[in-house]
DNA sequence: GCATCACATAAGCACAGACTTATGAGTCGT
DNA sequence: ACGACTCATAAGTCTGTGCTTATGTGATGC
């Protein structure tokens, strides 16, 4: 469960743009499965994967089941980061303010 | 040069050594290779992909590279990261104070 | 000049992983 | 109870990519 590659789950594009929709709002796997080419396999497989790594939750209703995001399995991601802050340039000390006004 | 996809390159276990040693020292390409079981290309090939993902930036010196962090590709991770933050649940906020302990 | 070194590039192989179709397991409406 | 549905799992295929060996390029020292 914690022995998940985080880096390996967010390389697929699709599943970033997963998480992406999922920003917005919550959704099942049908729903999210629009705009996207590709099978209820695939994707069940992907969410299957996000949800490993503790990126998304699900909560079933019924016959569905309703995904959101999860961002608790970005925290190994976030740590990572932070062990490259002191090789930051400074013209990207301009994101250090973004992320404080997201703080609010 | 900019359509590189970083999750892509930092899915890499092997890539992410290699920055991790970076981040010590600045270290030419054979100093690196000591203590990974890979070959010489391998490892050229990987230099060449954290270079191209703009991760690390070379300082020749007659026969010799010499690499370093050069964190400027990691803007576009944090930028990424930087759109979930509204879904870190609280217990996580302590990564907050850490980050901002380490913007000093 | 020539051998040796540090590193890059080429070409081919082999495995990981994302996709497919087929099927299974629950849930709902009639 | 049965068919239709939402989603998960199984099994097999195929592409991407990280590895190897072989070779190329340029710098250094004798």
């Amino acid at each position: 469960m914690s022995d998940v590659d985080i880096f390996k789950v967010l390389a697929d594009p699709t599943r970033r743009a997963v998480l992406e929709r999922l920003a917005s709002a919550e959704m099942t796997a049908t729903e999210l499965r629009e705009g996207f080419a590709i099978s209820q396999p695939a994707m069940s497989q992907h969410l299957a994967v996000l949800r490993g790594a503790g990126l998304i939750s699900e909560r079933r209703e019924g016959r569905y089941v309703n995904y959101r995001v999860d961002a608790t399995g970005m925290a190994p991601l976030h740590e990572w980061l932070a062990r490259y802050r002191a090789f930051w340039p400074g013209r990207i000390d301009g994101l250090k303010d973004l992320l404080k006004e997201m703080d609010q």
